[in-house]
DNA sequence: GCCAACGTTGGC
DNA sequence: GCCAACGTTGGC
Protein backbone atom coordinates (compact mmCIF):
# COMPACT_ATOMS: atom_id res chain seq x y z
CA UNK A 1 0.00 0.00 0.00
CA UNK A 2 1.14 3.37 -1.03
CA UNK A 3 0.88 6.93 0.79
CA UNK A 4 0.11 10.21 -0.91
CA UNK A 5 -0.83 13.74 -0.06
CA UNK A 6 -3.06 15.74 -2.40
CA UNK A 7 -3.69 19.43 -2.46
CA UNK A 8 -7.05 21.52 -2.98
CA UNK A 9 -8.20 24.75 -2.13
CA UNK A 10 -10.98 24.77 0.27
CA UNK A 11 -12.82 27.09 -1.57
CA UNK A 12 -12.71 24.97 -4.82
CA UNK A 13 -13.23 21.56 -3.21
CA UNK A 14 -13.24 21.23 0.46
CA UNK A 15 -13.12 17.79 2.35
CA UNK A 16 -16.36 18.35 3.58
CA UNK A 17 -17.80 18.40 0.42
CA UNK A 18 -16.02 15.23 -0.56
CA UNK A 19 -17.61 13.63 2.87
CA UNK A 20 -21.04 15.27 1.19
CA UNK A 21 -20.55 13.78 -2.13
CA UNK A 22 -19.39 10.26 -0.61
CA UNK A 23 -16.83 9.92 -3.53
CA UNK A 24 -15.07 12.19 -6.03
CA UNK A 25 -12.96 12.35 -8.99
CA UNK A 26 -9.53 13.85 -8.60
CA UNK A 27 -9.91 15.54 -11.96
CA UNK A 28 -8.69 18.81 -13.03
CA UNK A 29 -4.59 17.85 -12.58
CA UNK A 30 -2.41 19.13 -15.42
CA UNK A 31 1.02 18.67 -14.21
CA UNK A 32 3.04 15.94 -15.22
CA UNK A 33 4.47 14.66 -12.46
CA UNK A 34 0.89 15.46 -10.26
CA UNK A 35 -0.55 13.42 -13.02
CA UNK A 36 2.47 10.23 -13.15
CA UNK A 37 2.06 9.91 -9.02
CA UNK A 38 -2.51 9.78 -10.20
CA UNK A 39 -1.07 7.18 -12.00
CA UNK A 40 0.68 5.25 -9.48
CA UNK A 41 -1.95 5.17 -6.89
CA UNK A 42 -3.82 1.59 -6.22
CA UNK A 43 -7.36 1.23 -5.00
CA UNK A 44 -6.93 1.28 -1.25
CA UNK A 45 -4.39 3.54 -1.43
CA UNK A 46 -4.14 6.10 1.71
CA UNK A 47 -4.60 9.92 0.75
CA UNK A 48 -4.54 12.78 3.25
CA UNK A 49 -6.03 16.04 2.09
CA UNK A 50 -4.80 19.35 2.29
CA UNK A 51 -6.05 22.43 1.61
CA UNK A 52 -3.98 24.57 0.48
CA UNK A 53 -4.01 29.15 0.22
CA UNK A 54 -6.63 29.94 2.97
CA UNK A 55 -6.06 27.48 5.52
CA UNK A 56 -2.92 25.38 4.61
CA UNK A 57 -3.71 22.40 6.26
CA UNK A 58 -4.36 18.83 6.47
CA UNK A 59 -8.23 18.24 7.03
CA UNK A 60 -8.77 14.66 6.36
CA UNK A 61 -8.11 10.91 4.97
CA UNK A 62 -9.39 9.92 1.93
CA UNK A 63 -9.12 6.23 0.35
CA UNK A 64 -8.37 5.38 -3.32
CA UNK A 65 -11.59 3.54 -4.74
CA UNK A 66 -10.85 3.62 -8.28
CA UNK A 67 -7.11 3.73 -9.92
CA UNK A 68 -6.06 6.38 -12.61
CA UNK A 69 -8.37 6.55 -16.30
CA UNK A 70 -8.69 8.97 -18.73
CA UNK A 71 -9.76 12.31 -17.20
CA UNK A 72 -13.29 12.75 -18.61
CA UNK A 73 -13.02 16.39 -18.61
CA UNK A 74 -9.71 16.25 -21.11
CA UNK A 75 -10.58 15.92 -24.68
CA UNK A 76 -6.80 15.65 -25.73
CA UNK A 77 -6.49 12.32 -23.42
CA UNK A 78 -3.33 13.42 -22.02
CA UNK A 79 -4.59 13.54 -18.77
CA UNK A 80 -5.97 11.04 -15.63
CA UNK A 81 -7.86 10.80 -13.11
CA UNK A 82 -8.86 8.85 -9.82
CA UNK A 83 -11.71 8.50 -7.29
CA UNK A 84 -11.51 8.59 -4.00
CA UNK A 85 -13.96 8.37 -0.58
CA UNK A 86 -13.54 10.10 2.69
CA UNK A 87 -12.26 7.97 5.69
CA UNK A 88 -12.05 10.07 8.42
CA UNK A 89 -11.99 13.54 8.72
CA UNK A 90 -9.70 15.46 11.72
CA UNK A 91 -11.38 16.48 14.37
CA UNK A 92 -8.11 19.19 14.53
CA UNK A 93 -6.73 20.13 11.38
CA UNK A 94 -3.27 19.38 11.31
CA UNK A 95 -1.26 22.80 10.05
CA UNK A 96 1.43 23.34 7.55
CA UNK A 97 3.04 25.02 10.35
CA UNK A 98 2.99 22.11 12.11
CA UNK A 99 4.99 19.89 10.04
CA UNK A 100 7.58 22.38 9.04
CA UNK A 101 8.22 22.29 12.49
CA UNK A 102 9.49 18.77 12.52
CA UNK A 103 12.78 18.03 11.34
CA UNK A 104 12.22 14.72 9.90
CA UNK A 105 9.43 15.88 7.52
CA UNK A 106 11.85 18.53 6.30
CA UNK A 107 12.02 16.86 2.79
CA UNK A 108 8.74 16.01 2.16
CA UNK A 109 7.54 17.17 -1.38
CA UNK A 110 4.78 19.93 0.54
CA UNK A 111 7.61 21.84 1.75
CA UNK A 112 10.27 21.52 -0.98
CA UNK A 113 7.83 21.33 -3.62
CA UNK A 114 4.81 23.60 -2.60
CA UNK A 115 3.86 23.36 -6.09
CA UNK A 116 3.20 20.33 -6.40
CA UNK A 117 -0.39 19.10 -6.07
CA UNK A 118 -0.12 15.39 -5.66
CA UNK A 119 2.73 13.77 -3.84
CA UNK A 120 3.82 10.29 -2.51
CA UNK A 121 4.51 10.23 0.75
CA UNK A 122 6.43 7.28 2.79
CA UNK A 123 4.81 5.68 5.65
CA UNK A 124 7.08 6.95 8.58
CA UNK A 125 6.40 10.79 6.78
CA UNK A 126 2.68 9.29 6.29
CA UNK A 127 2.27 8.51 10.04
CA UNK A 128 4.56 10.83 11.52
CA UNK A 129 1.74 13.72 10.37
CA UNK A 130 -1.22 12.02 11.99
CA UNK A 131 0.70 11.75 14.89
CA UNK A 132 1.05 15.40 14.92
CA UNK A 133 -2.94 15.45 15.73
CA UNK A 134 -2.07 14.01 19.38
CA UNK A 135 1.18 16.32 19.67
CA UNK A 136 -1.14 19.10 20.27
C1' DG B 1 17.30 22.33 -28.44
C1' DC B 2 17.91 26.61 -25.88
C1' DC B 3 16.17 30.19 -23.30
C1' DA B 4 13.39 34.42 -22.48
C1' DA B 5 8.80 35.63 -21.57
C1' DC B 6 4.80 34.61 -19.55
C1' DG B 7 1.26 32.39 -16.50
C1' DT B 8 0.06 29.99 -12.28
C1' DT B 9 0.50 28.35 -7.67
C1' DG B 10 0.79 28.97 -3.02
C1' DG B 11 3.22 30.78 1.22
C1' DC B 12 3.69 34.89 3.63
C1' DG C 1 -1.69 41.79 -2.35
C1' DC C 2 2.96 40.59 -3.23
C1' DC C 3 6.40 37.85 -4.94
C1' DA C 4 9.33 33.58 -5.34
C1' DA C 5 9.34 29.25 -7.45
C1' DC C 6 8.22 26.64 -10.98
C1' DG C 7 6.06 24.96 -15.38
C1' DT C 8 4.88 25.97 -20.10
C1' DT C 9 5.14 28.30 -24.43
C1' DG C 10 7.09 29.98 -28.47
C1' DG C 11 10.74 32.40 -31.16
C1' DC C 12 15.05 31.60 -32.88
Amino acid sequence: MKYWLVKQEAEKYSFDDLLKDGTTLWDGVRNYQARNNLRLMKVGDQVLFYHSVSQMAVVGIAEVTKAAFQDPTDVTGTWSVVEIKPIEKLEVPITLKQIKAVKKLKNVALIKQSRLSVMSLRKPEFDTILNLQSAT
